[in-house]
RNA sequence: GCCGCGGUGGUGGAACUGGCAGACACGUCGGACUUAAAAUCCGAUGGACGCAAGUCCGUGAGGGUUCAAGUCCCUCCCGCGGCACCA
């Protein structure tokens, strides 16, 4: 070969020619969509999801590929077993990426999209997804996001979307809100957005709100239903933060000793020590504090420390914990138990004016944020909680017995909380209440590339849907909204929507037939994937959403893959809308998703996260062209679980290429074998690589059933002939993960026939175990004494334990041990271990 | 600080309900084929001692339960992810 400049071709490492293959079965399969998902099928469901791509670049990432091969897989499996697989496909596509790219070049948003999702599904098709095509969705087609403007009209009708001028994250660099949820602390600590990376401020506008706070409740609950990984449901519910307390209020006074009708009213979860209230703080932002300001005798230093406050950033206060405050000079609360006790009143920025009631009660002695606050500002810190020894208590938020505290001395303190409750209830001084951490969803943005929210704004300054949902005919006439065509998608310095210059489209008129002004503002990118799993079951209906049959028959989602960063957006988002759809009686199930795992991270060869700047990006499109699809499914499923993080590895590659090799080798070697000793021997080998990697895609280890792969055809290479239900049996089991190849020699088994799609490896029936050939007459075991192995014995797999203990004892090397020893103690663990304690 | 997940050979990773730790690979070493190399094939490969049979040690550290612990319990260390002055 010396010199010779080696013959184009498209062989890769496992030395065949995977171009040609790949094309011909890759036509056949999409084709004859042999993927397809059937409504009602007699076979039981099996609804598998892979969160879709938001298509973005050229054409998907390695990222993508990691997330979908698995779950491809696994529903490839799950098809052979004999369910009806749903494993559908589609486009989230409102969003930055395609906005920014038509503010940059002036293309719409639309063109791009649909240039990008033409070849994002072709690149899925070239790795070879079992995806049913014909149930492709788009989230920003019109057809689509008519139903997600519908669904959002439902929750305005029932009072759940709401408009308000409130403080917002806002992006400058985007020049649009951000929800709570979109914002995130850098490595520098600073508060950014996401999505981006830039800074974000606070700032005052009119924004469309969901009220998800109204589902915490249910969204709680519902965990408890349904398979997610413990991590997913902590971090939700810990995101929602429910905390069960009451409030308590404290009248307010000012220094000549008159009553005022103000009243500081505290959120509390330990009412129980509130005989140990010795001050009241209230955050500086709080509306309150207008108010009471100007009571106090001090009212330009109040103001001072509120101006600092909130000059203040959030990264300095956090980084900050130090206590600062104001006392209001000369107003004071008394308690609502004791009208002869005052109580100062602070202005201090360690309490949040978004929490709770945005006050709260100084309880020194049993609280270390207050604790820190009295001794910074030398007040008094009264125990009123004690053990049941009366000592003091080494934690000091501990739960114990009441002391100090009048006729609740030596009550317990739930039981306190409980009575002094009822106490307050009584004297309309408080009451038990829940609050949480989790924000209403701020739902709209000032965005061109975004579902218009279908609102119209009439001229007396009121609001309406454009259409009842419930009204067929209007819902026709007036769904979807749809986006107008712009010359400019720049987002405006003021804040308002690129959708305000679209004059035309903005004038509209309302019910009465007067003049009014469509909503400007969009929708944010999480709208459309809400809902997305419930188009798929009818992607082409256009009356409903979806039918309600259908949906009876596919939902809930059977194993929902997707990445970890959604865990407190999108699942919790289509958690929400699913459980208010329930609740309007539009969809069967009260949760979407029945199982959910969350992916893992493929890092770069340096073991470093993949970026372009670090330049240890590996490129998906090199990796198809180099290897093609079959050894890139394998290769990279073959480097670690699902959700693991790990960095990419050319060693897989190049085993993974043997192993193919080697199966085409083994390919030439099929026919019937005479030897019947050697049949026997191929069956053993196959039918116990069956049974385990059965189990291995039963439970998403593709990783090992890779392994199981290597080993089942490196011990079939040892016969010169290969049995053909043997080698029947081989090619199905490795199709779920490398189906272009198997396709072949299956096909090529059958004499390349003409297609038919019941003839496709895809469409087999997953091989039986046959456990008979399995079953061992003899096993070997090991003999432990005293807890160490000394020695292996073979047993006949059915001996009973005198048997086992007589061959046991008789084993050289464990006889040593025993002798002149006396046995206490013998257990023989059925075909698995023997210990002998002496 | 709180919550969750993890820590296993030189490397990626296996190990179902406690039952032979290190499957399957990569790498390394040795060998075969070759004029040579690549590719391919065969063998060895956790550490220490030993000619060998075998012995001792070994799953982040320390304790415990058990005939038996990577797996269960307690304390601690480290890494990753989430939350964080949330009353």
């Amino acid at each position: 070969m010396s010199g010779k400049i080696p013959a184009p071709t498209s062989k890769n490492s496992a030395g065949y020619d995977f171009k040609s293959i790949e094309e011909r079965w890759k036509k056949l399969w999409y084709d004859n969509n042999i993927y397809k998902a059937v409504d009602f099928s007699p076979k039981e469901k099996k609804y598998i999801l892979a969160e879709f791509p938001y298509p973005s670049g050229r054409s998907v990432h390695v990222g993508h590929m990691m997330r979908y091969t698995m779950p491809d897989m696994y529903s490839r499996y799950l098809r052979m077993k004999g369910y009806n697989v749903l494993f559908p496909m589609g486009w989230d596509a409102f969003g930055l990426p395609a906005e920014n790219f038509a503010i940059k070049t002036g293309t719409p948003p639309q063109e791009k999209i649909a240039e990008l999702s033409k070849q994002y599904k072709q690149a899925m098709q070239d790795i070879g997804y079992g995806i049913d095509w014909d149930r492709e969705i788009n989230s920003t087609d019109p057809d689509y996001y008519k139903w997600t403007q519908w669904i959002f009209l439902r929750f305005y009708e029932a009072g759940l979307a709401e408009m308000r001028e409130e403080p917002v994250w806002w992006s400058d660099k985007m020049k649009t809100v951000l929800a709570e949820e979109e914002v995130i602390k850098d490595a520098d600590g600073n508060l950014v957005a996401e999505r981006d990376g830039s800074p974000v401020r606070r700032r005052k506008l009119r924004q469309w709100v969901l009220k998800i706070t109204e589902y915490a409740d249910k969204l709680l609950e519902g965990l408890q239903e349904i398979d997610f990984q413990e991590s997913i449901k902590k971090a939700q519910t810990s995101w929602i933060g429910r905390s069960e307390g009451a409030v308590v209020k404290f009248p307010i006074w000012t220094a000549d000793g008159e009553k005022t009708d103000l009243q500081v009213e505290t959120f509390t979860t330990r009412v129980d020590t509130l005989y140990g209230v010795t001050f009241l703080v209230i955050a500086p932002e709080h509306e309150i504090v207008e108010n009471l300001k100007g009571l106090a005798k001090n009212t330009e230093q109040l103001q001072e420390y509120i101006d600092k406050v909130s000059q203040k950033t959030d990264l300095e206060r956090q980084q900050n914990k130090d206590k600062t405050g104001v006392r209001l000079e000369g107003v004071y609360a008394t308690s609502p138990i004791d009208e002869t006790q005052q109580i100062p009143i602070f202005l201090a920025d360690y309490v949040i004016a978004t929490y709770g009631t945005g006050m709260v009660m100084g309880v020194p002695a049993h609280d270390e944020r207050d604790y820190e606050f009295a001794d910074k500002f030398g007040l008094t810190k009264p125990i009123v909680i004690v053990d049941k020894d009366g000592n003091k208590l080494e934690d000091l938020e501990e739960y114990g017995y009441l002391t100090n505290s009048k006729d609740f001395d030596g009550m317990s303190s739930e039981e306190a909380k409980e009575k002094i409750t009822k106490m307050l209830e009584a004297s309309g001084m408080g009451e038990s209440k829940v609050t949480y951490k989790l924000h209403d969803w701020l739902f709209s943005r000032q965005r061109y590339w975004g579902e218009p929210i279908p609102l119209i704004h009439r001229q007396d300054g009121t609001v309406e849907a454009v259409a009842h949902t419930d009204i067929v005919d209007e819902v026709e006439k007036n769904l979807p909204v749809v986006l107008p065509r712009v010359d400019d998608y720049k987002p405006s310095e003021d804040g308002s929507s690129p959708l305000e210059r679209a004059t035309e489209w903005v004038q509209t008129v309302d019910s009465d037939g007067n003049p009014a002004k469509r909503e400007t503002n969009t929708m944010p990118n999480w709208a459309g994937s809400s809902w997305y799993y419930l188009r798929y079951i009818d992607p082409h209906n256009d009356k409903e959403f979806a039918d309600m049959e259908k949906m009876n028959y596919w939902l809930p989602v059977d194993k929902y893959f997707g990445g970890a960063e959604h865990t407190t957006l999108h699942l919790l988002y289509s958690r929400f809308w699913h459980k208010f759809l329930y609740d309007q009686g539009l969809v069967p199930t009260p949760e979407p998703y029945q199982w959910r795992m969350n992916g893992g991270i493929l890092l770069g060869p340096d073991g470093v996260k993949m970026s372009k700047s670090r330049g240890n990006v590996v490129e998906p499109q090199k990796l198809l062209e180099e290897y093609g699809a079959d050894l890139v499914r394998m290769a990279l499923v073959f480097l670690g679980p699902y959700d693991g993080v790990y960095p990419y590895n050319k060693n897989s590659f190049d085993s993974c290429s043997r192993t193919v090799s080697r199966l085409l080798d083994l390919s030439e070697k099929v026919g019937n074998i005479e030897n019947a000793d050697d049949l026997m021997r191929e069956k053993r080998i196959i039918h116990k690589a069956l049974r385990a990697i059965t189990n291995m895609y039963e439970n998403m280890k593709m990783n090992t059933a890779v392994s199981e792969i290597m080993t089942a055809v490196r011990d079939l290479r040892e016969f010169d002939t290969i049995d053909p239900e043997v080698w029947s049996i081989l090619l199905r089991m490795a199709a779920p993960i490398i189906p272009f190849v198997t396709e072949e020699l299956w096909q090529k088994s059958l004499g390349y026939p003409e297609w038919k799609n019941e003839n496709s490896v895809h469409l087999q029936e997953w091989p039986e175990v046959d456990e008979s050939l399995l079953q061992e007459d003899t096993v070997e075991i090991p003999v432990q004494v005293n807890g160490k192995i000394r020695g292996k014995i073979e047993i006949p797999i059915d001996a009973d334990e005198e048997t086992v203990e007589q061959l046991a004892k008789a084993e050289a090397n464990v006889a040593r041990y025993l002798e002149g020893n006396e046995i206490r103690k013998f257990i023989y663990v059925p075909g698995k271990i023997v210990t002998i304690v002496v």
